[in-house]
DNA sequence: AACTTTTGATGGAGCGCTTCATTGCACGCT
DNA sequence: AGCGTGCAATGAAGCGCTCCATCAAAAGTT
């Protein structure tokens, strides 16, 4: 009726009124809106496209049992008689019955999905805490939905509202920056919610966290056990958390090693694959006899890039200076020299977000927010120990 | 009343016969049930987790209007007075109401999301193609879901049925091998289906290629445009269809040639990182003059450890032999020498599937199968140019 | 055999929304 | 004033399912 209305060029109501109540209308509109009906009967039928899943109400029909009987032997299928049970699951094999989920959680209040917004599924160590929690959430019978926010607050705000309005048993985050304003709006319906690789300090949620801090001190205990004693940490100036934290290790390591061992902290305005030759300037500027015999940089990226510069300028790798990088990210895989760094656990990571999901659903009220933290593990290879020998 | 059953070790119907009809029920069920009855009363309470999304009943109590004007404000809002529309909005807001997905799609019979389906997260080709979706899916105001399969035949099928499940407006699937199971199982019901990255030849749904014959066309042109006259094609000795299509378009680049150029074609066991130097024992096997002076590997992994490997050996690069790989993967980026490749161009295939699926959509039954090929492009880098002038 | 109890199946209410025929009302025209 | 019209709002039907009180018949018990 309202095509019927805009074709005719006439309001809804007019139509009804021509419908139910001719003698309201003047004969003139009363002409333009049956020509307009003739007209649609004509194009109605084609545009149908015929999606036609078949329903609970078919499945019952051919398995000659009721609506509710099907839902049983989806469901409970321990109640239901055996041959019964046969009958409806051939039904649903001969139709191609697949459930709406939908219906399904609208019915039931219950959504066995999960939602995963993570900020870069360009870095390996999202992709890893994606495969972990899918892992996990295939182990508990639950499907993961992916969402990739792409380093866009924008986009990730709009991920959780996504997921929000589908229900969603909970979310996993995996913040750009500060996921307040997100935290509160997931949470403020109820909806569990679980934050990963971000250490807000609220703890108003559950939380999955890297120890960075011994992501840095892994590194630097690392080259002071092979020997090395003027270390370089090389990170980016900004002020990111996991940052500061991996500098810290590095101290405490530095530190806890005694007065033999020397830092120099040396800054770039990143960390992608072109700071290294700016890396290697500083170090060259630096007088021989506080030139670092081992680097640690923040990133593998960064690591690689002064790998390179480091041989461009004619010194070798690991023999003159060792050195290692953090994150065991992918994207440095194919050095020259295989880069020694510090692996971040991503795949638990992901899993243990996901345990962490479903104890805030199981435990209702009385859920308590915890913080998983998640150990990193060194990973030698010959950036930092030489060649092994074949 | 199913829980009580459950905890008195009952039947429902004992239950709702002990409620209703007690003189039916013998006295010793009766006392098991009350018990039963009386325990979940006190631990009812306080497993309700709170979960309470307002709904567009309160909203419209709020605002004092029918449901019906919610709904209409929030889908069609030019039909609603502004003053209307204000106070609906307020109390929106005031209530912080999210529209439930499900119960629009439901009623709608439309949702307005896609499914992606991946073979590969750890790819960087299906993280691009992810981002390329993902961005034309918001320019249409969709929303992009995404799974990844992680090459496991059985996940992809059970992601396949959780789109189909959630009535999904359409799949967009990057197979792991011949999909014709899945596009028979999602096309069942009409469901729109693009394939991305796999031709399996019978058209039957609309695809979107990699003109791989041309990848290897690109990378043998390449080499021979800078003057190399003896190139090796290094590929794996399986059977995949991507593979043969690159060694096609070398083998014709090389055809092209004439004469002057040869070609030898060498096997590996694999693609990974460790196939490299098995590589270079064959190249140098060759005698002298038939030994490569460029080499193709069929991915860039593989390439990066051929690099590495001849370097080993001693040869330089690309002096001594040129070398390149395909793919523009970012686990390559990292290496010693910047490898030359045949850039897969992910983000617009991921764009060109959202636009294909959205033409199926729109176009209902009239609508044809198409395939859009996307052209790879050259990559020139230092592995196969040499060193650019600073 | 006469009863109680259990099992297995039923059918209807309701989840939160969209859609749309219907209506009340105000406006403009005669 | 009175009719015809359009606008804005209404309210009920129904989307496909789950849940559950209820019941008929089968299975036990005495």
């Amino acid at each position: 009726m309202v095509e019927v209305a805009a074709s005719a060029g006439v309001s809804v109501g007019t139509v009804s009124n021509a419908l139910n109540h001719p003698h309201r209308v003047r004969p003139a509109t009363l002409a333009k809106v049956h020509a307009a009906i003739e007209q649609l009967g004509f194009s109605r039928a084609e545009n149908r496209p015929a999606r036609t899943n078949p329903s609970m109400v078919q499945v019952a029909t051919v398995a000659g049992v009721s609506v509710g009987t099907v839902s049983n032997a989806l469901n409970h299928p321990e109640q239901v008689r055996p041959a019964t049970l046969a009958r409806v699951r051939a039904a649903i094999e001969q139709l191609g019955f697949t459930p709406n989920a939908n219906a399904r959680s609208l019915a039931g209040g219950e959504s066995r999905t999960i939602g995963l917004v993570v900020v870069d599924l360009g870095n390996t160590l999202f992709v890893d805490i994606a495969r972990g929690a899918q892992r996990e959430a295939a182990a508990r019978r639950e499907s993961l939905l992916v969402t990739n926010s792409d380093r866009d607050d924008a986009q990730q705000d709009a991920h959780l509202d996504l997921f929000e309005s589908a229900r969603v048993r909970g979310v996993v985050l995996a913040p750009l920056s500060d996921p307040f304003a997100g935290i509160q709006r997931v949470r403020r319906h109820g909806t569990p919610l679980v934050v990963v690789n971000y250490d807000d300090g609220r703890q108003d949620c559950c939380t999955v966290l890297v120890d960075n801090e011994r992501v840095g001190y892994l590194a630097a205990r690392h080259m002071i056990d092979l020997g090395r004693r003027r270390l370089a940490w090389v990170s980016e100036l900004n002020d990111l958390q996991p940052v500061r934290e991996r500098q810290a290790g590095v101290r405490r390591a530095v530190r806890e090693a005694g007065r033999g061992v020397d830092l120099v902290e040396l800054d770039t305005e990143g960390v992608g694959e072109n700071h290294g030759d700016h890396v290697v300037e500083e170090v060259l500027a630096l007088p021989a006899r506080r030139r670092p015999d081992a680097l640690v940089a923040v990133t593998d990226i960064l690591g690689v890039s002064v790998v390179e510069a480091l041989q461009g300028a004619g010194l070798s790798v690991p023999e003159d200076i060792a050195v290692m990088g953090c994150d065991h990210d992918a994207r440095a895989w194919g050095g020259a020299v295989p880069l020694t760094t510090v692996r971040l656990e991503g795949e638990e990571m992901g899993a243990a977000a996901v345990r962490l999901l479903a104890a805030e659903v199981e435990e209702g009220i009385d859920h308590v927010h915890r913080r998983v933290v998640v150990q990193p593990s060194l990973l030698v290879r010959e950036s930092s120990a030489g060649r092994a020998p074949r």
